[in-house]
DNA sequence: ACGCTATCTTGACAATTTCTTTACATGTAA
DNA sequence: TTACATGTAAAGAAATTGTCAAGATAGCGT
């Protein structure tokens, strides 16, 4: 299952370079020079592409004009590439729309990273799951209202569990999407931070509201 | 709806190439080649343009006064267009309550840029956040009133903060919005900025009222 | 172009916070 | 019962942050 990318870039150098990297990533490119083709291409096909790449220095089109066009039909992901002056002063600066942005000259690789976190985390930034409300943005988690106080493991623990209700982790997938060492299973760090996560949550191991123990196995919270 | 710009100009060739360029931009453009006959009319009517541009180097009048003027009576957004490689007068025209700088020659296209990225964000140049209030086109921030002495770099990652209050940002992210070099994960750049900046705000590291670290990813701006 | 100055970056260290490991009690399945 | 899993307190290790001070850079006037 490949990702449709739409990248709007002019400089074709720059264009073949990037749609080359990409594919190695087993992602599918559409790539336009030209800001108008890719429009209409792109309001004929609205719902092909979640992720748009655009380039804001076009010659044919005012890149912030495409930017705004865009997110008037479309909810893809914006990823703004551009020299470096022009980001701190107008995309961040001005309500465009666009989600993220890549400051000129910028590695292949760090595109990818974009990407990969976008279509990790979806695309909504602030939801309801039970009695739980996340804030990505913010990095804040709400039980019944109250603001819980995380350490960044423990955010990210949650977050993975409230985006997949039900669903049951094992001590060695919850350790590596939080962590980037790889998990030894002699560890007992996940279940310290469960412990901990726990006590933050107000949930009792043995009658677990929340976060329930899978013998042999890991965890899921019950959603 | 077309935007009305006063333009003061008194190289006609000049004055000619911009009217009928912007006319195809869908402005509704009045032009003087004399300041003090523009000055007049502008006072006649402060309500009537919200933008103008202002050729420094006028025969009749020094461009700096007109700018002034302009200012003492008018919240229009003044463009100031300029022999180019005067960094002085930019310097001086920011601090006359210019917004916005041209180099000569330039494309007639940045112009509409310009206008354009101006008209986007609104004519609020100046506005409050919390206990703050930044006027982006004087590059000033106020905090209960007392006009902070920030650097460039303070200046924009405070920006950048109360354009998004609560949102936290990695280091990363304030680094790029900021600085033309790379990021790299060792530097402790941000951090320097960010005691600066509390410094100068008044704010405690450990009990912050403003800027809040968020252990292992950065810092937001409570607001 | 030159040096002077303000600003930015970097290295170092202590203070602090978080993470991991250890150790032992308790619980579960066969 | 036995063998292994889980819960968690507490100790130890590691990582992050705050900031001083020194070094590097960039911007300015002359």
């Amino acid at each position: 299952m490949s990702e449709k990318i739409l990248l709007i870039e002019d400089d074709i150098d720059m264009q073949t370079l990037i749609v080359d990297y990409l594919q190695n990533y087993d992602f599918e490119i559409k790539a336009y020079a030209n800001p108008k083709e890719a429009l209409s291409h792109l309001q004929a096909n609205p719902k092909a592409y979640k992720i748009v790449i655009l380039d804001l220095m076009l010659p044919q089109m005012d890149g912030f004009d495409v930017c705004e066009k865009i997110r008037s039909f479309s909810d893809a992901h914006i990823i703004i590439s551009s020299a470096r002056g022009e980001i701190s002063d107008k995309i961040l600066g001005y309500n465009l729309g666009a989600d993220d942005y890549l400051a000129k000259p910028y590695e292949p690789r760090e595109l990818v990273l974009k990407i990969n976190s976008f279509l990790r985390r979806g695309a909504k930034t602030r939801y309801k799951v039970g009695d739980f409300e996340i804030d990505e943005g913010r990095m804040e988690i709400f039980v019944d209202g109250y603001l819980l106080e995380l350490t960044k493991i423990e955010f990210d623990i949650l977050s993975l569990f409230l985006k997949h209700p039900n669903k049951v982790f094992s001590r060695e997938v919850i350790f590596n999407a939080v962590n980037a060492i790889s998990y030894n299973a002699k560890d007992r760090t996940v279940d310290m931070h469960i412990s901990n996560l726990r006590n933050k949550i107000g949930d009792e191991p043995k009658n677990p509201k929340y976060i329930k123990s899978v013998w042999g196995v890991g965890y899921k919270f019950i959603g």
